[in-house]
DNA sequence: GTCGTTGCAAACGGTTTGCACCGTC
DNA sequence: GACGGTGCAAACCGTTTGCAACGAC
């Protein structure tokens, strides 16, 4: 695609992307930003945000909108659940079948041109259970 | 309980919930602002801020966490769907089943202490289709 | 060489908070 | 009259943006 064609592979990108893709959390833009300073200490915050909008958009990585002040990042960009704790507001992978009449369903109940959806499971880790 | 016998129902604490039980939309905190200014010139948004926690911590409105920067009021207490347009934003309910398995599964596949669970559809709402 | 990208810092938008006064119980 | 609630304004926090220098193509 056009946009695609673009797409500079600056050594900033190339880590952000890197790093993000190496965990299997789901990180906030500022746990981003102190992973990739390791490796590049003279990053800026801004760069971080700005690169993570981008791969967001392009659909390299997802933009999680998940319960929480703070937006999530996910390497993975296939559609999938989440689980979220209100203790320590850890995200984790939910990975059970997509439900696949919902949208459907939501279509023809409400008019909506529907264009996706997500399912968020709360509760306490196993962590923080104690 | 104890914290209930501590609520004092004040002129702006009553009117803030009057008005969010009166509509069937999803407010944003400065809507309600708006709404509620048109019976109290005076109100401060402050105080409609502060009374929208106290009152979701109580139970008797929900504090929505769906998509976007802005965080939203519902006077219908009980669990229900959303779905969220990604054109002008709107929130509307989503008339549907509960999922009731989804809890469950959910525990079971990952340890989880289960404490609820949300879905939301997005997509375009009828008047942002043309 | 062009033009997208960076670092920096200032600005932004939504929300929270400290304070002195006010009004409900 | 005690003490929770209010209005106001300043602070806060996550995120975005303007700008001049930089570097990938």
């Amino acid at each position: 695609m056009l946009s695609e064609s673009m797409l500079r592979m600056t050594k900033q990108r190339q880590v952000i992307l890197e790093e993000l893709k190496s965990v299997t959390s789901h990180p906030t833009a500022d746990e981003m930003y102190e992973m990739v300073r390791v490796r590049l200490p003279h990053i800026s915050l801004g760069t971080v945000y700005r690169n993570l909008d981008i791969l967001s958009d392009e659909g390299i990585i997802q933009k999680l909108d998940v319960g929480g002040s703070k937006k999530r990042f996910d390497g993975n960009s296939a559609v999938h659940y989440h689980l979220r704790c209100h203790v320590c507001g850890r995200v984790d992978d939910l990975d059970m079948p997509l439900l696949k009449g919902i949208e459907k369903e939501a279509a023809t109940l409400s008019g909506y041109s529907v264009a996706g959806h997500s399912v968020e499971v709360s509760g306490t880790c196993p962590g923080c259970q104690n």
